[in-house]
DNA sequence: AATGTTATATAACAATTGTTTTTTAAAAAT
DNA sequence: ATTTTTAAAAAACAATTGTTATATAACATT
């Protein structure tokens, strides 16, 4: 019989995984990651047939990992936590939220599903519920561009780190305005709540 | 004496430049760039030490780009315009935005300035000036963040392309929305306008 | 026409990559 | 102990890259 198996592919996909969280797809070679795992190649090409392969296990999870953010229960609202997992997720693992953003076909089709989520949620709402389609749709969007924009910023460095509490406050500040003038100009509601 | 030069610097870095804004940094090599131009790799390396060199200049360029198109005169307001202007700029140059956000290092720095002209025009506005500092930093940072979250999905292929039209529409009605919002809580404006 | 200069082309280099082939040796069955 | 199987290592391949060295030939001056 054959010796007994070292590396198992569980650790060549953690070792890529750990490698693209550290630094993007840019030192994502085989044997970059042989090197991390201590092994020869030979594991890696065991296990995948390609590294094109390897890299979308690695997009795969990375996906896992961002669905597994907005699950979270930062608050009480389905609505807040998804926004504040994103926004954490694209904070905490910054070149994986470039790397999804960039080269994983499938982004644009997560992105979707978390609209569909968060569409189903507003409908639950008391308040909102009484909106037409159509004014539900935009806050959607708003704070869809607003949350992406965020992530965004932060993943490139550019806007600052912000502790868990901030980036909650910060979502739920915008979500409320842009909630209330949904609600204040389709007559639904009368003025500002503190 | 020498023979005609064929080749100026300014087509080494056309054709380098139009070969990142066709498909970013992916391509960006000498012999990919003397293939564009016709020539050998020799022109290329007559005018830059190395690779790096030209590929930062390709990415002041595009710096140059984005700045030429906030600038343009898209609706009266210089706020609408900047955000306009962005979200344009990375509408119709998708790979040239991504690499400005990821490789970038200047990328920080130019959103800063972008902050700072606005700041001032916030400060020129009637109403505006009225409010707190305070406040009035919040409405850049929300319209900053939304806007960067458009021209990024955009630009990510993940929302949808957009006439010049509808992107105006959408900026001027979240600025206006944004800016009402804030007006109202600090007391100064009473109710939405139409 | 011969010469010197140098823009461009060509060729060559080492390094790095994905991938395949070959070697080595551990483990179980005989 | 020998054999068989096969993980893993090591080595080898071709392709691609940045970069440098060399060759070619165009052009103005002599």
């Amino acid at each position: 019989m054959a010796p007994k198996t070292i590396f198992s592919s569980e650790d060549v996909i953690q070792a890529a995984f750990s490698l693209v969280k550290e630094s993007g797809f840019k030192d994502f070679t085989a044997r970059r990651i042989a090197e991390k795992l201590g092994s020869s190649t030979a594991p890696v090409y065991s296990y995948f047939k390609s590294m094109d392969e390897l890299k979308r296990e690695v997009l795969l999870r990375a996906e896992h990992l961002a669905l597994e953010y907005t699950k979270r229960p930062y608050t009480r609202s389905i609505f807040l936590n998804m926004g504040t997992g994103l926004v954490m997720f694209a904070q905490e693992n910054k070149e994986l939220f470039k790397a999804l953003i960039l080269e994983s076909p499938e982004a644009k089709q997560l992105l979707e599903e978390f609209a569909d989520i968060l569409y189903a949620e507003l409908d639950k709402d008391e308040l909102l519920s009484l909106l037409p389609a159509k004014n539900r749709r935009e806050i959607l969007i708003r704070m869809g561009m607003f949350t992406h924009g965020l992530a965004s910023l932060i993943s490139a460095g550019i806007y600052k780190d912000l502790s868990k509490k901030e980036i909650i406050n910060i979502m739920y500040n915008m979500g409320k305005d842009v909630i209330d003038v949904a609600l204040i100009k389709a007559g639904i509601k009368k003025n500002f709540t503190a």
